[in-house]
DNA sequence: GTACAGATTGAG
DNA sequence: TCAATCTGTACT
């Protein structure tokens, strides 16, 4: 059987963010620059709903120099640095000027295995991007991908291209599992919220257990 | 201006 | 268990 590989266009971003962040596992996050082309599938996520999330950085609406980019279009990059040192790669999701996204938490890596090992410094293909801050670090993602559209690569100017892609992987809604977020405890009753989801099956993923 | 916590990670 | 180290916020 043959199936298509296609890049995720707008219309899948401008959806609820518990919707988009389901529906992204399984698809493909694409990484061309001049050096390499990496990719791999997406095994984990979460969802941050917006301003009346007290998880999310747009909790009551706040924009800052480093969120501006969640009030973008579903669609847009929206990275940042936590700890000072880990970058955190957000897909911004639905309607211009209403700040949700969401997080890729982990990936099974596919392509472009010896480069992440690289710049990784490890072997091991369970460690490359089984967390944020692995994951952004394997792909090589860095604030200069702050607010770059994915839905649209072959406008980008920059040298590096990055877009989801479908590559007809069907992930049974049996096969998703969903816990609450990592690291978000000061979130009072957002911190309860099931809004982080992931393929049980996957041994790439984050946390191997709740 | 100072102090401190954070959507994490790897070493000890 | 703990420290690395940048950004935003709440203070002085």
């Amino acid at each position: 059987m043959h199936t298509r590989k296609s890049i995720l266009k707008r219309a899948f971003f401008m959806k609820a963010p518990v919707e988009v962040a389901r529906e992204m596992l399984g698809k493909y996050i694409v990484h061309i620059d001049n050096s390499s082309r990496i990719s791999g599938m997406i095994v984990e996520t979460e969802a941050y709903t917006g301003p009346r999330d007290k998880a999310s950085h747009s909790y009551r609406s706040k924009k800052t120099e480093r969120n501006r980019a969640m009030y973008l279009p579903g669609g847009h990059i929206y990275i940042y640095l936590v700890y000072g040192m880990y970058w955190q790669f957000n897909i911004t999701v639905g309607s211009k000027g209403i700040p949700q996204c969401v997080l890729i938490r982990a990936v099974e890596p596919s392509e472009g295995i010896d480069k992440m090992i690289e710049r990784r410094k490890t072997k091991k293909i369970l460690d490359l991007a089984s967390g944020p801050g692995k994951f952004c670090q394997a792909f090589g993602f860095n604030r200069m991908f702050y607010g770059l559209d994915i839905t649209k690569p072959e406008l980008t100017r920059t040298p590096s291209k990055v877009y989801l892609e479908d590559r007809g992987e069907i992930i049974q809604k049996g096969q998703i599992s969903i816990a609450k977020r990592i690291g978000i405890d000061y979130a009072e009753e957002w911190a309860d919220k099931l809004l982080r989801f992931y393929i049980g099956s996957s041994p790439y993923v984050s946390f191997k257990k709740l």
